[in-house]
DNA sequence: GTAGGGTTAG
């Protein structure tokens, strides 16, 4: 058979510079009259030989040329043609590779399949699916390549029913447990959806299991809670001489620090080193993760160092890990590092970083990373957007944490809880009851955090009655398992509204009430001055935990400001016996980065003198407005004067009067934090000084923010 | 000629 294919033209199929060659055949119509003899392999040869030259060059006009003169001197010979959609594709070019192979009047199903991992290396896995629903209706039948790649499209995508149907047709082609790639594309697949069970039950039926295969099931279970199930499997591959790899180590790693298993994960560093998988860097970057897990933060720094050009992914593990481990200010330390090393952050290193702020209550740092988030465009994500949400939340500014809210592109289920979250630590109850019932028509169905979340909005607002009833509604719907926090929201909820005997009836529905609980209990009854019911639950807290000296001086104080001194004597006296160290009240004000913390009566600050004046100032000031020293807020037994001189250098007033005396600019709110509850003399001192120096102070205790303003405070009162 | 598993977040 002869081809319109000019046959002096073979001359051009080796030379070295394809470009020229290929201007020439450009020239197709006057060249194509020249020859009519040529034979089939010459040509079968010809192209071919150019086509390699384009893909090896990349010269994908090259490709296009060739497709033309192919197609114009009716030569489109199948292997030939396969060749030029593969020409494409190594040349990175998915469009042009699909565009020839839809002229195509023939497909192999090698082809198809190259197509398909293709839009599959690419992530576009709704091409790659399409592609194979034209391949089935077309009649090319799936091989065990078409399978191996097809079935992650479904799951990347969440196609459960045509997965099935999919894996189905490899059943009855005899594909599906025959080829172990086939065998473990489905049991990735079934893991990534969730149905270890599926996945387990090919698992089972494919006969020689290899390493990836193993892998895949070990995530599977991994990443959907069950890490005991992985670690078996694990264990299950060694004891059936599968050698692990790289990725497997990765994976189980993370197994390990997910329980905390550090007997496993030491026993697994070791295999590592015996593998001579040290130098790879997913496992390392696990390796440092089931330290942090296990507490060894140490040991994380010490793996992250043997990293010299740590990436993205490591300097972010790290990050986790610091903030995990309580180290925040390293973790920005870090952060700051990695941004000077060039490292572009994602989502995942600045939700850390601000989670980080959010620890520390740093507004100004958190601030500059919102900068960073927006310009990176992630600032309307959910998970940024919801890191954004809990720092601005914990700085106490929930107008800021609203706007976050309100531009996300999307909302989660975490951002709403977040955002519930943020109005109940900052006492507006209603708002967070809003957003609770906007929650129906954004069809996103509660948690527990959300319940817990909406109920401490509650709390903190003296929405009593709504929230018993929300209370009241999940307790009988079991839809959510209520745990023990939320009892003992409810058990505070009721206690500070005055209902003891409510709350004590609560406690006793828990199967094991918790130190929490009872604390919760003793603290209401302190409130409301109930002595009798403060040592029950004292003796209550006391079996559970012998040592706990908090709920002493609960009793105390309340025996105290009962003005029973002689039993105040007896514990304080029990307390000493039994070596109780008693947290000392703390207060503290972030200045220019630099923290300064104040102790009641502290004199000890460099700026003393100066403090001390500012106060003196104040108090005359605020006496003039109508402040009056609450006395019984002082717990020891002066006589009056000295009661009320010992209310003056309270930590909270020593914070506010340093923050006060450090910062000139008018219009900035004043911040200040307590390691306890706010005391109730100082709240109402605070207020007016909000109105003597004009400007807004927030504080965040123990409990919650008080945001004060004008001589008012956030939380009405109610704390 | 074409194929499967891994490390970071609320």
């Amino acid at each position: 058979m002869a081809f319109g294919f000019p046959r002096h033209f073979n001359l051009f199929a080796t030379l070295e510079i394809v470009t020229p060659t290929l201007n020439q055949l450009s020239h197709v119509k006057s060249l194509t009259s020249l020859a009519h003899n040529t034979s089939h392999t010459e040509a079968s040869n010809f192209y071919s030989s150019l086509i390699q030259q384009c893909t090896r060059t990349e010269s994908l006009r090259g490709l296009g040329i060739v497709q033309t003169h192919m197609i114009k001197s009716g030569y489109m010979q199948l292997s030939i043609a396969n060749r030029l959609v593969d020409g494409c594709l190594k040349c990175g070019s998915l469009s042009n590779a699909r565009k020839v192979f839809d002229e195509l009047p023939e497909r192999h199903v090698v082809i198809w399949n190259a197509m398909i991992s293709s839009y599959i290396g690419h992530k576009k896995s709704k091409e790659a699916i399409g592609l194979y629903g034209k391949m089935v209706f077309d009649g090319v039948l799936p091989d065990e390549y078409t399978f191996s790649s097809v079935f992650k499209a479904f799951s990347g995508l969440g196609l459960v029913y045509e997965a099935r149907r999919a894996h189905g047709l490899s059943v009855v082609l005899g594909l599906e447990v025959a080829n172990v790639f086939v065998g473990s594309a489905l049991v990735d697949m079934y893991a990534k959806f969730g149905r270890m069970g599926d996945a387990r039950l090919v698992s089972n039926r494919v006969g020689e299991k290899d390493v990836v295969l193993f892998t895949a099931l070990i995530v599977g279970y991994s990443q959907h809670g069950d890490d005991g199930e992985a670690l078996e499997v694990f264990g299950d591959m060694i004891n059936q001489g599968v050698k692990a790899n790289e990725y497997t180590f990765a994976s189980i790693l993370i197994t390990c620090g997910n329980l905390e298993d550090l007997t496993h994960g030491k026993l697994v560093h070791g295999l590592v080193v015996k593998s001579g998988c040290e130098a790879a860097v997913a496992s390392q970057t696990s390796l440092l993760t089931m330290y942090a897990r296990c507490g060894l933060i140490d040991d994380s720094l010490r793996i992250f160092k043997r990293f010299h050009h740590p990436n993205l992914v490591t300097w972010t593990s790290l990050i986790v890990a610091l903030v995990r481990n309580g180290r925040e200010e390293l973790a920005l330390i870090k952060f700051r590092k990695m941004i000077r090393d060039s490292v572009v952050p994602n989502s995942f290193t600045l939700s850390s970083v601000l989670q980080a702020c959010s620890s520390l209550a740093m507004m100004d740092e958190g601030q500059q990373i919102h900068a960073m988030v927006t310009k990176f465009g992630l600032d309307r994500h959910i998970f940024a957007g919801a890191a954004l949400i809990n720092l601005y939340g914990k700085c106490g500014n929930t107008e800021m944490a609203r706007s976050v809210f309100d531009a996300l592109i999307e909302i989660d289920l975490v951002s709403v809880n977040s955002m519930i979250y943020s109005y109940a630590q900052n006492g507006f109850g209603h708002e967070a009851l809003q957003l609770f019932d906007g929650m129906k028509d954004l069809r996103l169905e509660p948690n527990d955090v959300t319940i817990l979340s909406v109920l401490l909005a509650c709390n903190n607002s003296g929405l009593v009655q709504q929230g018993c009833q929300i209370f009241s509604t999940i307790r009988s719907n079991h839809n959510i398992e209520l745990t023990r926090d939320h009892y003992a929201c409810m058990v505070d909820l009721l206690g500070r509204a005055g209902r003891l005997e409510d709350a004590e009836m609560l406690i006793k529905e828990v199967k094991n009430p918790d130190l929490v609980l009872w604390r919760a209990l003793l603290s209401a009854c302190k409130l409301h001055g109930q002595v009798e019911m403060a040592e029950r639950a004292l003796k209550k807290v006391l079996e559970l935990a012998p040592g706990d000296g908090g709920s002493h001086v609960l009793l105390t104080n309340l025996y105290a400001s009962n003005g029973n001194w002689s039993q105040v004597i007896d514990m304080k006296s029990t307390m000493r016996e039994m070596k109780f160290q008693k947290n000392p009240a703390m207060s503290w004000v972030d200045v220019d980065r630099e923290v300064h913390t104040f102790m009641a009566g502290d004199l000890s600050h460099s700026r003393s003198r100066e403090i001390n004046e500012t106060l003196e100032k104040l108090f005359e000031e605020v006496q003039i407005l109508g402040y009056v020293p609450d006395t019984r807020f002082v717990l020891q037994d002066l006589d009056e004067e000295k009661k009320k001189r010992s209310l003056y250098y309270h930590s909270e007033k020593l914070a506010i009067a340093f923050a006060l005396l450090m910062s000139s600019k008018k219009n900035t709110i004043i911040r200040i934090f307590k390691n306890l509850k706010v005391c109730g003399d100082c709240h109402s001192w605070i207020k007016f000084v909000t109105r003597v120096i004009g400007r807004d102070i927030i504080a965040r205790d123990a409990k919650r923010f008080h945001h004060f303003k004008d001589g008012c405070c956030s939380c009405r009162d109610y704390w």
